[in-house]
DNA sequence: CACGAGGTGGAGAGCGCTCTCCGGTTCTGC
DNA sequence: GCAGAACCGGAGAGCGCTCTCCACCTCGTG
């Protein structure tokens, strides 16, 4: 249908749609771009021209003068040396944690027209990737997904002066944006529940410790019971897999049988305790009650969890706002949103 | 470190570097790219100026040029009406699915330099923006995972003659690269599987029958039952999420009491059946014997699932090989890959 | 010693777009 | 009725890169 034009080769181009309008370069660019004004016939005559020869601006050519892409890093960073040999790209994303992250980032920058690309940084020769593919120009800028808090990533990005934001508060103060969940509080959460239902024996089985968020959880979920009258609270440490919080489980039952009340730093632990008190012929929550974190996980659980919830896709939608913002105006001032936790109870406590 | 030149403002450029080596930009450039032979002596310098001016190429200019991007598009197409009301992306990035196929897309991008660009199509109008994207040339080419058969754009992407590979065969033949599974084979390995454990009354929880993929495990199902002399294999239609093994496994049992044996299209759904068969008090699998497909939740299952495996990482490695392959050579001719499936035996079957 | 072949670096023409000027036209206000 | 402002379209200079020519130099060969 786009072959009115009968000796034009290759995809049409500006040039074109301005013969066939009858106008210049400049004023298709100007009617394309809606900057400033264009008589409304010629507009009209602009638009039917874009439609005969089905003009498609070329990206390249443009983010060549305008120094802008209309994309965004995706950028999920750790350590690719896990015990589990698995590459790291499995690991990522088999995690519903990313799953949702990458959903609310989606949900923000789809509208806009602006599609991220996924990136992934386990190396130093990755994370120069990285470094190296925002210096190109291939991408505006990048949000962050940092799996331990100790990601030099993050200050790479400060240092050559990229637009970024994280997930998370980096373990060292970095002048970078962030967003991040009041996590204490939400620990908290969970110590109030558990004590209100009336638990007296409650321990912990918390995330990696060199894991911010996860420290974050313990001391506040210590505290909060410190506050209730419970200055010891028994605690394993897990590593936010399922079969850890099994085995942390059976750990803390066999050094405290009489526990009734257990906080799991995320979902999917707790969701492995779960398993660990069945095995342990332990009633779920009349025996123990139990309480996760994120509530990722907890539908499928039986019984389904409590949990506190982390409004993921919100705060991922959160990180986009903040680094479209950044590159609309390089002069934006670093800004940090803390989001509060709820309580979602259901049957596990 | 990159303040040798004083004055120099904004990023590098090929000529800066060329200023600094003393040699021309086309030289630099034949450095760069490796393409013909440049005296050592040269390399060495032009080295050198890189290095001092931190230069990195703009990849907006290189691709003017070169009409390559070094970027392709991972597209998650199907319909965004869902009853759930959930948003599209929730749904994709959710499922445990889509995380494989990324991973097996990433992993074998990476290696090569090339990033993968998230894009979801659910509207006639996001299947449009996905056919600009490529055609404005923000990307080489697209991955494209259809969620239905039916979807229209498959085809929107041959007509503008754009590179592309899809995940499973389209239901309507269209001349386009594709990656699938021997469906019907995998079938046939578990029916075959559950007769030998000497299974009788055997059932099977299919996935939506407008899926090709989940057509061909039914009928294959079926097919290998009435090889082994069972013509009547009672079926309920799943959507492949677990609530639906769960109730459809309690009405199969409803209908069909002594069923001993329960092949589901796919794990999700497996997993659910296992919840439905615990609530109802029957022991697997020496009551029941349960069969999933994919191999993608078998082993958090309580019991673990036997499961017809699908090498979806490899699959999807495969669709980008193809691609890229295709994007190397227009004359590429279509191919298509099926990939043989193996059955996974643990504790369920 | 002359001449052609082969190898190597430079000059310069674009790739398709945006955006700053500039010149011409139409309004406005006194 | 005219100066000045406001408006609007065109010309053209790049953005940073690749790549085709072309010029030059060094050999090898008759």
């Amino acid at each position: 249908m786009s072959t009115d034009l009968p000796h034009m080769s290759g995809a049409p181009t500006l040039e074109d749609v301005a013969r066939v309008a009858g106008v210049s370069r400049a004023t298709v660019s100007r009617v394309i771009n809606g900057i400033r004004n264009v008589a409304p016939d010629i507009q009209e005559a602009v638009h039917r021209a874009i439609e005969t020869t089905g003009y498609v601006p070329n990206r390249a050519a443009r983010s060549l003068v305008t120094r802008r892409t209309g994309a965004v890093a995706l950028v999920v960073s750790g350590a690719g040396d896990a015990e589990g040999g698995e590459p790291f790209e499995s690991r990522v994303f088999a995690d519903p944690f990313f799953g949702r992250v990458a959903s609310g980032v989606v949900g923000y920058l789809r509208p806009r027209g602006i599609h991220p690309v996924l990136m992934l940084a386990d190396s130093a020769q990755t994370r120069d990737d990285v470094v190296s593919f925002l210096r190109q120009g291939s991408a505006d800028g990048a949000l962050v997904v940092s799996t331990h808090g100790e990601d030099p990533l993050p200050k790479l990005l400060v240092d050559a002066g990229l637009p970024a934001v994280l997930w998370a508060r980096p373990a060292r103060p970095i002048p970078i944006s962030y967003v991040d969940l009041a996590h204490r509080a939400g620990a908290a959460l969970a110590a109030d529940h558990l004590v209100a239902r009336g638990c007296r024996r409650v321990a912990t089985i918390s995330g990696p410790f060199d894991v911010p968020a996860a420290q974050d959880r313990l001391s506040g979920f210590q505290e909060a019971m410190a506050g209730h009258g419970h200055p010891y609270v028994p605690a394993v440490e897990g590593d936010f897999m399922p079969a850890s919080g099994e085995a942390g489980m059976h750990r803390l039952i066999k050094e405290h049988p009489d526990i009734d009340g257990v906080f799991a730093a995320n979902d999917l632990m707790a969701q492995g305790a779960l398993l660990a008190l069945r095995d342990l012929g332990r009633r779920v929550p009349d025996d123990v009650a139990v309480i996760g974190f994120d509530d990722s996980a907890a539908v499928t659980c039986r019984p389904p969890l409590t949990t506190v919830r982390q409004p993921m896709e919100d705060m991922a939608a959160e990180m986009a706002r903040l680094l479209l913002a950044q590159v609309a105006d390089p002069d934006f001032r670093v800004t940090s949103v803390i989001v509060q936790p709820t309580l979602v109870v259901r049957e596990s406590a």
